[in-house]
RNA sequence: GGCGGUAUCGUCUAGGGGACUAGGACACAGCCCUCUCAAGGCUGGAACACGGGUUCGAAUCCCGUUACCGCUACCA
């Protein structure tokens, strides 16, 4: 190019078929696209690969645009379904077979089978042979006017088929190893790699990247685009995710759906987060990054050629870095929802007390990985009287009349203080427990129990102040009648 | 079997010939902080798959071996 011609704008897609949930290693590749396209100025584009009807359902379409949805990867125009572009896919196919770029084939299914099974029992490998297919003009003529049903097959040419790969560099393979594909089967529906190119032109996509299981489609895909006479994008492809066994991600490993994360209580953005380091890196050591800063820091330079294991540890870690730095309006906003669901306070009631609400949320938000962890710690904010915990109890409370005194003499303290303010409060029960002669220890644990019910909690003047004065000391007061009556 | 890809702590990774006694993070262990639990801080154990080259010098470049993964359909 001579002239100073504009920079093209990248166009990416991400192209799942609607056969299941959201997997995460889809998510994964939508994200790098998404990335790619927010970074470079280009367009995030979706594309639903339905052509395969048996296995492709409405249900699952829905799942898939809901999980991009969740985690904010949203595209920049329609989608484009790949099954109302068949008719398109088919005379593109038909363009090859009149240029001469591929031929008929007449050969029956079952016959390929029985040579493809046949090979195999050899210990051979099984490639098509383009003379099986060779007919003279009068058996054509007779076969075509019999309406005898054939194949659309790809004439590989000579040589070798390479691309610079966007995180391999150079792949290339030797056309001979490439036997001739079907473009087109003999019901006239297109075959995968003619309908992906026949999309990926009519979208004007300038860099295709996606999954390494891809790679040995990719030189099919090549020769298409030049028998086409278009413009041959850029590829890249990502490594896939596995398990901790090193095999392919599966249902086995635990939770692969987008969807059931989601429902666990992560974070779009922890996820997308962790997502993101599994197959890239900034090339420094930060890992917790906001969406914007994915997004301004991602390069192809940090895309990975090795496959990576899913750990949910680190992603469970990483969402409880998010949980605790993104601002508390922002927690409340997904945790409320659930609480409500929890049935213990309903959104407009959490709306009205909103600064107490995000105050309980601070308490509990550094102690908690998940979203649902701080739903299932927030209980004891909601609820009058608590129940005690046997194990809390046999702990805590082990001389009962002994902790029943201590406990009224902080109830009494408790009750006379000036101010319900955290540092009051400690003042005046450590001043109790120095009168005693007892540690501050003797007189927080049993007392946790009795505001809580258990031995585990925010720090106890936290919960004084957000239980609240009233409820405090009707818990206490609970708690030494308890202990009264069982000894 | 053929073709292709990959190879640094258990896991995610930094590293692109000398700065490497190989750095960070998760997980694990210990300590500190402390009213419990978290969070946080500190400390510790833990890796360049193997073998040949190239080079004064290799985790880094080349070749081979091995292992693992993917593809090998008128599936996508």
């Amino acid at each position: 190019m001579t002239a100073a011609s504009p920079a093209k704008r990248p166009r990416v897609r991400f192209a799942p078929s609607p056969t299941g949930f959201l997997h995460v290693g889809g998510a994964r590749t939508a994200l790098f696209n998404w990335l790619y396209a927010k970074k470079y100025d280009g367009v995030f584009l979706l594309r639903v690969e339905d052509t395969d009807r048996a296995r492709s359902t409405d249900e699952s379409t829905r799942a898939i645009f809901e999980g991009l949805e969740w985690l904010g990867l949203t595209w920049d125009e329609e989608v484009v379904y790949q099954g109302a572009n068949v008719a398109r896919h088919y005379a593109d196919a038909h363009r090859l077979l009149e240029s001469g770029a591929a031929y008929r084939d007449f050969t029956p299914q079952s016959e390929l089978e029985r040579l493809r099974a046949e090979a195999e029992a050899r210990g051979d490998a099984f490639k098509f042979d383009r003379t099986m297919a060779e007919l003279s003009p009068e058996a054509l003529a007779e076969k075509l006017a019999n309406n005898e049903p054939y194949a659309i097959r790809f004439r590989v040419p000579e040589g070798t088929t390479e691309w610079p790969d966007l995180v391999h560099g150079r792949i290339a393979f030797p056309n001979k190893d490439i036997e001739d594909f079907i473009i087109l089967r003999s019901d006239g529906t297109p075959v995968y790699n003619m309908a992906v190119v026949s999309d990926d032109i009519a979208m004007d996509i300038t860099l295709v990247m996606r999954g390494d299981d891809h790679i040995s489609n990719t030189p099919k895909q090549i020769l298409l685009y030049r028998a086409l006479g278009a413009e041959v994008p850029q590829f890249g492809h990502v490594p896939m995710i596995h398990g901790t066994d090193g095999k392919k991600l599966s249902k086995r490993h635990g939770a692969t759906a987008v969807g059931d994360y989601q429902h666990q209580g992560l974070l779009p953005q922890a996820m997308l987060n962790f997502l993101a380091l599994l197959g890239w890196s900034p090339g420094d050591d930060i890992e917790v990054m906001t969406l914007p800063e994915l997004i301004e820091r991602f390069n192809v330079n940090g895309l990975h050629a090795k496959a990576a294991v899913f750990d949910t540890k680190k992603l469970e870690w990483m969402n409880g870095q998010h949980l605790a730095s993104i601002p508390i309006d922002e927690v409340a906003a997904i945790v409320a929802p659930l609480i409500e669901r929890a049935g213990l306070a309903t959104v407009s009631e959490l709306a009205a007390r909103h600064e107490w609400f995000c105050g309980v949320l601070e308490l509990l938000r550094i102690r908690a990985r998940l979203t649902d962890e701080i739903v299932a710690q927030a209980g004891l904010f909601f609820t009058e009287l608590v129940e005690f915990d046997a194990d809390a109890v046999s702990k805590q409370w082990r001389d009962a009349d002994a902790t029943a005194n201590i406990l009224e003499k902080t109830h009494a303290r408790l009750a006379t203080v000036d101010s319900w303010e955290p540092a009051v409060m400690e003042d005046a029960l450590r001043k109790l427990a120095e009168e005693l002669g007892i540690s501050g220890g003797k007189i927080f644990q049993p007392l946790r129990v009795a505001l809580t019910g258990l031995t585990v909690s925010p720090g106890i003047f936290d919960v004084l102040l957000y239980v609240g004065r009233e409820r405090s000391l009707a818990r206490i007061a609970n708690a030494v009648s308890y202990l009264r009556q069982s000894s």
